[in-house]
DNA sequence: ATGCCGCGTGATACCGGTATCAGGTCGCGA
DNA sequence: TCGCGACCTGATACCGGTATCACGCGGCAT
């Protein structure tokens, strides 16, 4: 019954306890912070005052004093995405493993929602955040460069961004994309829609400008772009603006743009979606159309799930390592707080394609 | 540039930015903080200072001088399960427009990582949180009685619970429950396969056990099975306990218990699944059996989602309005924070139904 | 010219911890 | 018996803000 601690309002502070140990602050203190030296007897009396009082440390005190905070930040686009959410559990096992808290901050995807979100962290004073950041060029990363002025350590992680001297840890999206859509290519496609998300309003005519879109997409899209083109140039199918959406990748969109697709005269036969939520905007385009998978058209996408595997027939998808994905950008984000010199290197980790049944050869 | 802090190590404080601007340390605080009076012209200087050196507020600082952070805990099960994610979302919208931040800790379903994510927010000095307890009983909210008696204001979200007297935001569980059920029943079935997850080892023998075990069971499952056995009652459909799975509801050991169902002599032709992941089991052990829906087996599962929708067919699922169950929560917390006499009762959001076509007469 | 009032400003105590350091006690050796 | 050192303990400065309060200065009334 810790309420009878006199005319206190709020939770029981160190000095409390001590008075009620009958010991000085700094003892109880020492006692209770578990350093520096006090006998035995002293601590049983402190111990057992704090646990009567129902003592608790302050840690934003403890903070203050030490400026450590013991504390991780963590940004990405969207807490509710599945593969975000895998990355910010690999993140926060390994670092509560190691001592430290974790505050996750979403910013679906809204640059300004990511500047006001590194801006809480700084404020809070972490010891160092791990971000998916939207930014892309150099104007767009001042409030990264703001904290790394600050001395606070920055890890990326799924998006490397170019403008940016860090650690990155990310999966080889070139190399998955390009693995999938060479899938495609040997069951006989050479008509392979590319559901895409630059923030172009139309379609790149050429491959020079499509490259120059590439740059102003967050990495991952860039990097996926480029395992594309790198099947189709193997295969010298040639690229055809046509079939490549761009624009926001939201899910009616990709709905609409495979149905355009779908519609044309020389239609494809098969999709690649870089985005799980393209994937279901794929499948309802394919429904209103009356066609099938893998009959009709053949489908690959990204992001992995146990509905993929439920769906009749089963989805051949990207799997992505998002719990280690996590784990390693904490790592690296952890080792760099405790003083380990930053290498700011490019830790790649391997994606995997689970080949399932939406693949078949062109009808 | 604001590097030539001269010998300053860290990110800038208020003093530092009163001697750039030549005032004392009040005057900065006071135009900073946005109280007290300041003239114009020092004002200016004051602003003109910190711009330069980059001053950012140190939220610790501010907090532990007031006494308030303008934080909020959140406490969820899983932040990687949609509803969860979704509700998460309803609360940082709602928060973050009223000024406050937000800390989520997931608990994966662990009582001991509840106690210590309660512990880290209490330790954070959060102003209140909103819980998704996975407490039960008496003897498992002493961390939440705890926070309450510290007067941290709790809500409860999802899942109300009956040791605690507080405000709860949930969802009409029982009746939503109810409806499904009746659904089912409707289109003609009564071996009704019910996907459950009390702690149980086995499934109780009666029905008085059953009650028993209910409220030994999260709360939402509590009523999700009364809400079955409502719309059994209405239909005069005899309790069977070899139809209701019971144990830890994970996709894998759903798989096997509707396998079992399914082999029955006296075989189930419809489930009803109380969680998402529920679904893709049941729909594992479908495809095993070589059963197809809704020709052999019917289904209605909680938890709507875009896959549910682009199934074929097309799964009727009960959704949840889990923004507005965040939303809702983060208001009622926040006005009790506000100082507004807490009325510590339960809000009742509704759920709907999403006919879809998972549901047709035995074959 | 003097006194009073009020406004604007800066000095300072405080929040609850940490960490340094001074001082008191005790034991042991000379 | 005295002195010195080791060992504990508690007093206190500090972290970076907030908030109270005292003080100096100018203006106005008498």
């Amino acid at each position: 019954m810790p309420a009878d601690r006199g005319r206190a309002a709020g939770p029981p502070t160190i000095s409390e306890v001590a008075r009620e140990a009958g010991v000085g602050r700094a003892t109880a203190a020492r006692t209770l912070g578990g350093y520096g030296y006090v006998s035995p007897e002293l601590r049983e009396r402190v111990l057992a005052a704090a646990e009567k009082l129902g003592y608790r440390a302050n840690a934003l005190a403890r903070s203050m004093s030490t400026g450590v905070s013991h504390t991780l930040g963590v940004i990405v686009a969207d807490i509710g995405n599945p593969f975000f959410a895998g990355v910010v559990r690999g993140i926060s096992d390994t670092s509560r493993a190691r001592g430290f808290d974790t505050i996750v901050l979403s910013t679906y995807e809204d640059l300004d929602e990511e500047v006001a979100a590194t801006n809480v962290l700084i404020d809070k004073r972490v010891d160092g955040f791990i971000v998916a950041s939207a930014a892309v060029d150099k104007g767009e990363v001042a409030h990264i460069r703001a904290a790394m002025e600050r001395g606070i350590p920055v890890v990326l992680v799924d998006r490397a961004v170019a403008a940016l001297d860090l650690d990155a840890v990310v999966i080889d999206n070139r190399e998955a994309a390009r693995e999938a859509v060479e899938t495609l290519i040997a069951a006989g496609h050479r008509r392979i829609g590319f559901v895409w998300g630059p923030p172009a309003p139309e379609a790149p005519a050429t491959r020079r400008e499509l490259l120059a879109e590439a740059s102003r997409n967050l990495w991952t899209d860039g990097e996926r772009l480029r395992g594309y083109l790198d099947a189709l140039d193997d295969a010298r199918i040639p690229f055809d603006p046509e079939v490549v959406m761009v624009g926001r990748k939201t899910e009616e969109r990709v709905t609409q743009e495979v149905a355009r697709m779908l519609a044309l005269p020389d239609r494809i036969t098969a999709v690649f979606c870089t985005e799980t939520d393209a994937v279901t905007g794929a499948l309802r385009a394919l429904r209103a159309a009356g066609l099938a998978y893998p009959r009709d058209v053949a489908l690959i996408g990204f992001d992995d799930s146990s509905w993929a595997a439920v769906m009749e027939p089963p989805l051949t998808m990207i799997e992505q390592p998002v719990h280690e994905l996590g784990a390693k950008a904490a790592e690296v984000l952890l080792d760099t707080i405790a003083g380990t010199e930053p290498r700011r290197e490019m830790h790649t980790l391997r994606s995997r394609l689970i080949v399932r049944s939406s693949v078949a050869p062109p009808s």
